[in-house]
DNA sequence: GTGAAAGCGCTAACAT
DNA sequence: ATGTTAGCGCTTTCAC
């Protein structure tokens, strides 16, 4: 508020001046490295606030070594689960008084070279979220022992850095199980393409969940595809074209279930009546559509607390945590 | 790949002292600041190879002022023009060997909050995708003449930053266009409900190019509302109700197309034979929807290059650009 | 608990 | 064109 707000920007020699202790004080004070909070700090404290001071974080860095930045490698802003990610990442880092760094690479060279800049810059944490099939082992190693870095889903491929995974196994037995309480019999599986989130896997999971529960499958039903409208569309005509159909159909994606509901509208099917659907990943199309969408919402807030956790661990202890999603309950899967 | 690699980070001495020269001469060759390559350029390049020494920013910032550093506020990933924004603007940004911060702030506080922390970071720019109704004047212009600034969409307020903004009206004017030389002769508009990019302005120019068309439009037709599927589906079984209906429907966000599509289906209505629909931002879903969508691309690579080029000339010169967006004709508006 | 002073790694001014 | 040197603003010993 001062008038010399045109004055380039106070430094903490200012601020040490104007009141009267010593910048090692000052310092002290503002980084809460000081036990007292006595008539000094609030001095301090004021004198700062007159200033409109605030640190220069690369004089900070460079003295102190902690750049008070947190980087984040995610393959695509376009994607669900890393949009989500980024949202609920954003607002920790920064209460924390923390930058977001962001690296984006869909490939493996461009993810290690977002790496290594990032690394390069001395983040005080590396999150990434590592895009289908990429090995970053090796730019992993090369930063393990140096900053703390928390690998995303994926394949964990290098055991020196952290781990946290979804609990996908968890959150198909939770789909199977609500499934089989609206009444349900029999279900399909439309399984995801890409190698990302361990689609096999989940396959192979689906499998077992429904055996679990009593309920059966058919192996016409399920098929391998791509993440998109049309192909849950095309997959369900051709679905209903066969002797006999599913009273539940599951999909690795929010937008294969999207295509599945506009197939089954046009074969005059209705959801939840006829047929259930279920959706993945929770996103803002699942909540839009008609009906509402049951759908597996990835565990955003508690990624990232886990990730900043083992972030603020330090490095050289890896660990591996995996962490359930939750199955939000809505229209498409509730017996009516 | 020296043995030396655990050793912590090599420094510009080190790479002085075994390329022989001093450290000046290291710092000129390593940043470009220097006229001849020579020998001695070589050996200085081949000493920090091998010492695999890479710049400390913060010492070079603290030193230059020069952060290498962009940052760019959006209000939310989960959108799909800030997504898109981001994705554009990333690799450009890392090209120059310069790193993204990013800051997220829905409403007017945290954004403010966001442009404040961005700032005192002392970013080499600041790209700011203002959300609906904000009011960032004052904080723009507290570091107007600091760091260069541009804004990105929104109503402008400061005439003290620069601003890229979207050239709806000829987006408008393409999409008119096209739909009358498809053989269109009355169109529907589903407008926005948020003011963030004009909904009021966009509505106006609907008009005015449906008019210069010599195309007609029913003001029973038009309505603002949400960017939802559900509101897309409403909005339109409510159209068929009424007397009469138009042989086009153009919407303020494909969500809101998506919608129409779903209702154009469930009341036996081909997409295009019998009507056409066009979205609005070019999202994933209006290449994965069924029939695809013809929808308005905004210009993100013009809108990331013209921004840093604003960045680049300066704070203090504050101009304002208007880029035309790009109409993806697919098929849901084509003649069959 | 506080202050004096060293120095983080770099670049810019100045001198050669 | 290159080298020498000061110093950016901060944190952290080290004294007291």
């Amino acid at each position: 508020m001062a008038n010399r707000a045109s004055k380039s920007q106070a430094s903490i020699v200012e601020v040490a001046t104007l009141a009267d202790v010593s910048t090692a004080t000052v310092s002290r004070v503002l980084s809460g490295r000081r036990t007292k909070d006595d008539e000094i700090a609030a001095r301090v404290r004021k004198a700062a606030a007159e200033l409109n001071y605030s640190v220069n974080y690369a004089a900070s860095a460079l003295r102190s070594d902690v750049t008070n930045t947190i980087g984040l490698v995610i393959p695509t802003a376009s994607d669900n689960f890393s949009a989500g990610l980024l949202d609920a990442l954003e607002p920790i880092v920064d209460d924390d008084s923390r930058q977001l760094l962001l690296g984006i690479g869909a490939d493996e060279a461009t993810q290690i070279d977002r790496i290594d800049a990032l690394c390069s810059r001395k983040v005080d944490g590396l999150i990434a979220v590592t895009s289908a099939g990429a090995d970053l082992s090796r730019v992993f190693d090369k930063y393990a022992d140096t900053i703390p870095i928390v690998q995303v889903g994926g394949r964990q491929r290098s055991f020196r850095t952290n781990m946290v995974s979804i609990d996908e196994n968890t959150a198909m037995e939770a789909i199977i199980r609500h499934l089989a309480e609206q009444g349900v019999h029999s279900v399909a599986y439309l399984a995801g393409k890409e190698v990302s989130f361990e689609s096999a896997e989940l396959f192979a999971m689906f499998h077992t969940q429904v055996r679990a529960a009593g309920l059966t499958t058919d192996s016409d039903w399920n098929r391998f595809g791509d993440r998109t409208v049309s192909r849950g569309f095309d997959c369900t005509i051709r679905l209903f074209g066969e002797r006999g159909h599913p009273d539940a159909i599951v999909c690795a994606d929010d937008t294969i279930a999207f295509g599945v509901m506009m197939a089954l509208h046009a074969l005059g099917m209705n959801v939840p009546e006829d047929i259930k659907v279920v959706g993945y990943n929770d996103s803002p199309i699942a909540s839009a559509s008609l009906p509402t969408m049951t759908s597996v919402r990835p565990p955003y807030a508690q990624i990232v607390s886990e990730s900043l956790r083992l972030i603020e661990s330090g490095p050289g202890h890896p660990s591996h945590v995996s962490l359930p999603p939750q199955l939000v309950v809505r229209v498409s899967s509730t017996r009516r």
